[in-house]
RNA sequence: GCACCCGUAGCUCAAUUGGAUAGAGCGUCUGGCUUCGGACCAGAAGGUUGUGGGUUCAAUCCCUGCCGGGUGCACCA
């Protein structure tokens, strides 16, 4: 239940009782003016217009007029019409009194509703395949799926993060078979250094991603190389071989260094699953469905026949008998409703394989399964140059971003703090970095292609996770110099030192990020929650420029320090729905 | 060819889901630390919302015709 719900419902009453039978209002009538100086929640009369049979304006002026004659709901302080709208100003004092003392109450629960009613949702994002790089591309996806899976939580739903790993697809026998190549000096030479025992997990991994690139350059030129491939293939899937013992090591490599990854990024799964361990009960299936023919031949290929449903075709397996990836995922989209008991199953996936899901949705139905499968898509990410493309080069990963980030915001962290130890610009450096990272995918809505210039991306200025992190510590700062801090009322009692302009519409936009969290909820939107942080933030730093706060006289300072308390709780509150850390210090 | 997405300030994005004067960041120009942290703040310039029509009291948003860009559609994941 959010702040406003009560005062809505209470303005809603009072004008339908003036309209009698003549028309209703409903509480979604009710809108927030673009700027604050005209009121706090406004009703815009054009809907009325029909039913009373007159100008907007005039209705304005009617329930104006109206109003003054009753007794003036408790919340509201005053009341005007400008043109066709009708604003309502709240009582300044009571609504400072509600919103703080919520916020000291709830502190960290502050802004969360039980709209989900605990229903369970599974959602499973991050999705590495092995033997490949990890790029920003990747990176969207981790944000935004962790970022979506916090804001489920606080939107009252069960939500359980899971992670599926394609480590048995076709690119991991291409990647095998470039790294026995007898053409591939730079793996021999990698080999002979492993020996050594001097390579870190890190390197381990991307060593793979870069093979994997090469070797779809290779296969290019290698006119057998198709072939070799798929033999390559067939060994690893009957789990017999040369290529089998090399995939089961080099499968460890690219899983520690999604661990790491995981790790940098405070993202946890509650399962993850791996396309091996499920794709045996996807051939049985697959052989069963055949049977049922539900599953049909064609062309050579076993597919699902689904131009009746405008869906085109989905084939489950190649000619030559291998597995495409609905082998895979058909299993396991039936192991996460038998195991977990779901009311719906999300998955974030590039929007482009959009087609692929509608697809798998529809076999899955065919198959009596009534929950949803949802596919949960965004938009890709390109470089100024174009898009990504392991084969010409153009690509960014995560390993590069990182690095520059972390380098970055050391440097700048240095310079600000030339007393702090090694230990300490690396922790804070490292919160930085990370926020920004995720910040930068998660700003934008998700159904925008992102074009991701690292130059910008490297700056700590403006739009960033930086600039919230940086109002929290500048809050902090604030709250360390005031010594008897504890000892002070809360500002929920001193709700009357609080009546400067910019300290209500501070108010009301504390009291509006209940809103935020439910709105991001409803879209999968976190960027709702970025824009929202970033417009508070704004307010603050405004405000802080304006007005004094430790030299206030003793009451109205008090006040203020319990404001600015009750804003760094917000902004902490929403970084945390985004994954990101908010900084004491930096 | 069929289907879906996008087009808003020089660049990157918003716009209370159809409402009040289309707003931010970056960049450019100007100003602000002997004053609570300058990773900040204030101000200025910058717009025929790709384009023609329609629906509506009201359109950046809905419908439609063009133009431009992207993506998906059988053995890639």
């Amino acid at each position: 239940m959010d702040i406003f719900e009560k005062i809505k419902k209470d303005i809603v009453k009072q004008i339908n009782q003036i309209l009698g039978k003549k028309a209703v209002i409903k509480e979604a009538d009710l809108v927030f003016p673009p700027d604050s100086k005209m009121g706090d929640i406004s009703l815009p009369c054009f809907g009325l217009s029909k039913e009373l049979k007159k100008s907007p304006n005039d209705i304005a002026q009617m329930l104006l007029k109206e109003l003054s004659s009753v007794p003036k709901v408790s919340s509201v302080e005053s009341i005007v019409a400008a043109g066709p709208y009708l604003n309502f100003t709240l009582n300044k004092i009571n609504l400072t009194k509600k919103v703080l003392s919520e916020i000291e109450k709830k502190q960290q629960e502050f802004g969360k509703n039980n709209g989900g009613k605990k229903k369970r949702v599974m959602i499973e994002y991050s999705n590495g395949n092995t033997h490949k790089e990890y790029h920003i591309g990747h990176l969207r996806n981790i944000s935004y799926g962790d970022a979506v899976n916090h804001i489920l939580a606080a939107n009252g739903f069960e939500a359980i993060p899971v992670s599926y790993i394609n480590d048995f697809g076709i690119h991991v026998a291409k990647t095998l078979w470039w790294l026995y190549h007898k053409d591939n000096k730079t793996a021999k030479n990698f080999f002979e250094n492993l020996k050594k025992g001097s390579t870190t997990p890190g390197e381990k991994g991307r060593f793979l991603g870069q093979m994997y690139a090469e070797a779809t350059k290779q296969m290019e030129l290698k006119s057998q190389a198709k072939e070799e491939v798929g033999l390559i293939m067939k060994q690893v899937e009957t789990r017999k071989g040369e290529y089998y013992k090399l995939w089961k090591e080099t499968r460890k490599w690219s899983i520690e260094l999604f661990d790491q990854i995981y790790r940098e990024l405070k993202v946890r799964f509650r399962e993850t699953f791996y396309e091996n361990e499920v794709i045996e009960e996807g051939f049985k299936i697959v052989a069963d469905l055949y049977e049922k023919h539900i599953l049909v031949k064609s062309q050579g290929a076993v597919i699902a026949d689904l131009e009746k449903y405008n869906l085109g075709v989905l084939l489950f397996l190649r000619s030559d008998g291998t597995a495409l990836y609905p082998v895979a995922d058909l299993p396991l989209a039936m192991l996460k409703f038998k195991k977990y008991k779901l009311h719906k199953s999300i998955y974030v996936v590039d929007i482009r394989q959009g087609l692929y899901f509608e697809q798998l949705s529809k076999v899955m139905e065919l198959l009596g399964y009534k929950q949803e499968l949802m596919h949960l898509g965004y938009d890709f990410v390109k470089l100024p140059e174009g898009m990504m493309s392991s084969r010409t080069g153009n690509i960014v990963t995560y390993q590069e971003l990182s690095e520059k980030m972390l380098t970055n915001a050391k440097t700048e962290t240095r310079n600000k703090h030339e007393d702090w130890t090694e230990n300490k610009i690396d922790m804070v450096a490292k919160q930085i970095a990370y926020g920004a990272m995720k910040f930068e995918m998660i700003k934008v809505s998700r159904d925008k292609t992102i074009t991701f210039d690292i130059e910008k991306a490297l700056r700590f200025d403006g739009y960033t996770a930086a600039y919230l992190q940086y109002t929290c510590a500048r809050i902090n700062s604030i709250l360390r110099k005031d010594d008897v801090v504890e000892t002070r009322l809360i500002a929920s009692l001193q709700a009357k030192n609080l009546a400067e302009g910019k300290e209500h519409a501070l108010i009301m936009k504390l009291a509006k990020y209940s809103l935020a969290v439910e709105l991001a909820g409803q879209n999968y939107e976190p960027s709702e929650i970025a824009k929202y942080l970033f417009e508070l933030a704004q307010q603050f730093n405004d405000y802080y420029h304006d007005v004094p706060i430790l030299k206030a006289p003793e009451e109205i300072k008090s006040a203020r320090l319990g404001l600015i308390k009750a804003v760094k709780q917000v902004i902490a509150n929403g970084l945390v729905l985004l994954g990101i850390e908010t900084i004491e210090e930096m």
